[in-house]
DNA sequence: CTAACATATGTTTATCTGTTCATATGTTAT
DNA sequence: ATAACATATGAACAGATAAACATATGTTAG
């Protein structure tokens, strides 16, 4: 039995839960991660460059939204390793970086989709 | 050729872009899906609930945060159907609702631990 | 019925975030 | 060199949101 009065799940519950919980940095990494996915112009963009790569004003005219938007929600997604880009001329590509974007994306939509 | 003087992207994958983009109001959903995962207090509580299910206020001990705060917490992922309750007498059990919790969280790792 | 307990709810506040506007940087063509 | 184009950046504003505090609801024991 457990000398603590607050707990009432069992002592081995309690270090079990303790024992297998990331380590908090990682988990406050995770979260920004999630939140990167948590906005529907990223998640339209994601969408976009599932078909093939597109420059700026391209996701920006198919999506309607403004370049200026574009761009800053491209940041988001660059620096959280999300897409990649590709200079061409004037003229910057951005695709997709890993298959890891699709599986979460679609681990997503199996969700909402019940 | 295209007669569309703002896009670059061939007609074709325009076309295909736009005809494989899932519905607004979907990708809306979507987003509101990942929003919940992107707190790192909700992604605490989900990995408890990884191990056992825990009453409201063995989720707060444990994580270190308060009741109200693990209360309303609970009541997000609830809504977005991430953990059911079940109830015992004044006590209230959460546990994750299925198995979608566990494989999005896991491919978000697998994402942040390259 | 009343006290003690477990959880939920409503409100306020501080912080964060997405968009817009204005502007800067960089590139190509003439 | 200059104009036109493509993208990026910085600042400001509006809306969203998590936490805290106070309080309410519901449950069990005595």
């Amino acid at each position: 039995m457990s000398d603590n009065e607050y707990l009432r799940a069992e002592d081995d519950t309690v270090k079990k839960v303790l024992d297998e919980m990331p380590p908090d940095e990682m988990l406050y990494d995770l979260a920004e991660l999630f939140k990167v996915f948590g906005d529907s112009t990223r998640i339209k963009i994601l969408y976009a460059l599932f078909e093939s790569e597109l420059c700026v004003n391209d996701i920006a005219t198919l999506l309607g939204i403004t370049q200026t938007a574009a761009s800053h929600q491209l940041r988001v997604l660059k620096v959280n390793k999300l897409v990649k880009a590709r200079k061409e001329g004037k003229m910057i590509f951005y695709s997709l970086s890993d298959e890891h974007v699709t599986k979460i994306i679609s681990q997503g939509m199996e969700h909402i989709e019940e």
